[in-house]
RNA sequence: GCCCCCGUAGCUCAGCUGGAUAGAGCGUCGGACUUCUAAUCCGAGGGUCGCAGGUUCGAAUCCUGCCGGGGGCGCCA
């Protein structure tokens, strides 16, 4: 039996009990344990009876009670009382004894507190950023990678195993256009029409020294190259972790049979392909899909929807179970065909998960910048981190759910960095440091080794702080299962507000006032400053945003 | 026309696999600096959760239909 001084102990105690009141009934999913709005409902509350009544044929609020009385044989003293309330919720009041239990082993835990509860881990790839590698990073790429490295971390933390995976698109006609724009501006010559026009294109002509007598497809290819250390760059700026995988799209076509060439030939055999106007087609519509899709055109060439099949072929018989695959607000409309050629290739769709970014709105000066590659007027990666930084970037970013169009007011931003939730979060962080740091080791360590033991009673501040503590390993449950790491930006403003009122109500240092003997106040709130500083800067790693000592 | 996302406080957004009196940040107004870090804190004001039905003991949350905003519907990538 797990402890009952976790948060998921104590459900899993609920559920138990609940379990044998009911004869078996399955409710265990809908049955909640969660912290009331307000304080006098107690410091958890459940609605067990409630789902409970219909299968025991019994009133909820009678059941209430029977249940609250199992929990008071199954709790002893750490469960002070309890209460039927409304329509049959049952509110728990925990003792100060069940808090310090709890807080405890948070400690015990240590860097470890919050990993690794995935019921079924599953080796998961995702793909993200994927940026097109003919010109630089924008605004949408920085969410993109914010959110993909993030939802790495989760996944990652969360106990599964997680690879990052960036898929380069190299082999279109994109990059010969590339090439041509160069060698027109190294041959002082102007741009095609149809070419790239940004501003960053002469710098790629400095750097290539023959562009003038090179090919274009080959003079692109060597762009491409710079264009993808340029952005290893900004990524690494940026903070987002190194990439397990290089993806190269121009190599799914070589060799015989290339990758193409293979996924191409399963469709064939299974019977999903047919040709028509001299194209090859995919019956999508079997699986879902609008309409058919072409795979290789009348003209011989490749889609690049058949480059994209051949990519999850291949991911998915390098025996991964899942694929999740960050795409732009764009691309949505290519998920139903995707899903349709992945079911036709005898994959499951459900373990090919394609999350889609909304767009982010920069608005300047109370109008919106237009970001539009081929115009080359767009606010970059690069610019973004130098008008408001890493640590803000990433939090606007990341703390606001995916599929929700973000307005970020660039001067607000940088004008206002200083009162910007981020730096909240990072100053609670400092403060807990920084109180550590003057304790020094010996009464850190005091303190731990006391934790748990009887004491001077709990301030509500101190118990509030702790259950938001308790919290934390049911915040990274969701943000993982939901693929939502936007809920940990969330938690971790609300724990540094909880530490905050915490720090204003609680004297830590010199906070002494017991009998010699006794174990003292201060290593009581020593211990808690110590859960709180590791937990704010593991839910700040989580999104990778920087977690100061101090500032 | 079809598909997807969104609509919650003045602004930006959480909350959405149903729970009790709907939250945060910013902005506004009023307070607190001989600090365990004021990059802070306290208080106040601010809401027909787009609209209308439905399901339920209970709906911001689920279902249906409308309205409004955004995105997507190539033998482009």
């Amino acid at each position: 039996m797990s402890p009952t001084t976790t948060e998921t102990g104590l459900r899993e105690t609920v559920l138990a009990l609940a379990g044998e009141l009911a004869g078996g009934a399955d409710v265990r999913q809908a049955i909640t344990l969660e912290r009331p709005p307000r304080a006098d409902f107690g410091d958890y509350s459940t609605n067990a009876a409630l789902l409970l009544a219909p299968a025991a044929g019994a009133p909820p609020r009678e059941l209430a009670q029977q249940l609250g009385d199992a929990l008071v044989a199954r709790l002893g003293e750490q469960l002070e009382r309890f209460e039927v309330a409304g329509p049959g919720f049952l509110n728990l009041f925990l003792a100060d004894g069940w808090h310090r239990a709890a807080l405890a082993e948070v400690l015990a835990a240590g860097e470890s507190f919050g990993r690794g509860e995935a019921l079924r881990p599953e080796r998961i790839i995702v793909e993200f950023v994927s940026a097109n590698p003919t010109g630089p990073m924008h605004v949408g790429h920085a969410r993109n990678a914010a959110y993909g490295d993030a939802l790495a971390r989760v996944l990652a933390f969360h106990g599964h195993q997680v690879e990052r995976e960036f898929y380069v698109n190299d082999a279109g006609s994109q990059v010969r256009k590339l090439g041509e724009s160069i060698r027109a501006l190294a041959r002082g010559e102007k741009v095609p029409e149809d070419g790239y026009h940004g501003d960053y294109v002469p710098g790629l002509v400095a750097g290539l020294a023959n562009a003038a007598s090179m090919h274009p497809a080959e003079l692109g290819r060597a762009a491409v190259n710079i264009m993808i250390g340029q952005m290893q760059g900004s990524l690494s700026a940026f903070r987002v972790q190194n990439f397990d995988h290089w993806a190269f799209e121009s190599k799914l076509h070589e060799g015989a049979p290339s990758p193409v060439d293979h996924a191409l030939a399963l469709l064939e055999q299974q019977g999903h392909t047919y040709r028509s106007e001299g194209a090859l087609w995919l019956r999508t519509t079997d699986y879902g899909d609008d309409k058919d899709r072409v795979l290789v055109r009348s003209s011989g060439e490749h889609t690049y929807f058949a480059s994209d099949i051949a990519y999850h072929q291949d991911k998915r018989e390098r025996g991964f179970d899942r694929q999740i695959d960050v795409w732009g607000a764009d691309h949505h409309g290519y998920v139903a065909r995707m899903k349709a050629a992945y079911e036709a290739l005898g994959g499951d769709s459900e373990h090919l998960e394609m999350l889609i970014m909304q767009l982010v709105h920069l608005v300047r000066r109370g109008e919106r910048a237009q970001m539009s590659k081929r115009a080359g007027e767009f606010v970059t990666l690069e610019d973004l981190l130098r008008e408001i930084g890493v640590d803000a970037a990433r939090w606007f970013l990341l703390s606001r759910s995916h599929d929700t169009t973000i307005d970020l007011d660039l001067d607000l931003a940088r004008e206002q960095s200083s009162e910007n939730p981020v730096y909240y979060v990072q100053y609670a962080h400092a403060r807990t440091a920084s109180m550590l740091v003057k304790a020094g080791a010996e009464r850190v360590e005091r303190a731990l080794q006391s934790v748990g033991e009887d004491g001077e009673p709990l301030d509500s501040a101190e118990r509030t702080l702790i259950k938001k503590l308790l919290a934390f390993p049911g915040e990274v449950r969701e943000a993982a299962a939901r693929r939502a790491p936007h809920r940990i930006a969330t938690y971790a403003l609300e724990l540094a507000q909880q530490f905050t009122a915490f720090y204003r109500d609680c004297r830590v240092l010199g906070a002494d006032r017991s009998q010699i003997g006794q174990p003292a106040l201060e290593s009581q709130r020593l211990a808690l400053c110590v859960a709180s500083r590791q937990t704010i800067a593991r839910a700040l790693d989580l999104l990778g945003v920087d977690a100061p000592g101090e500032m």
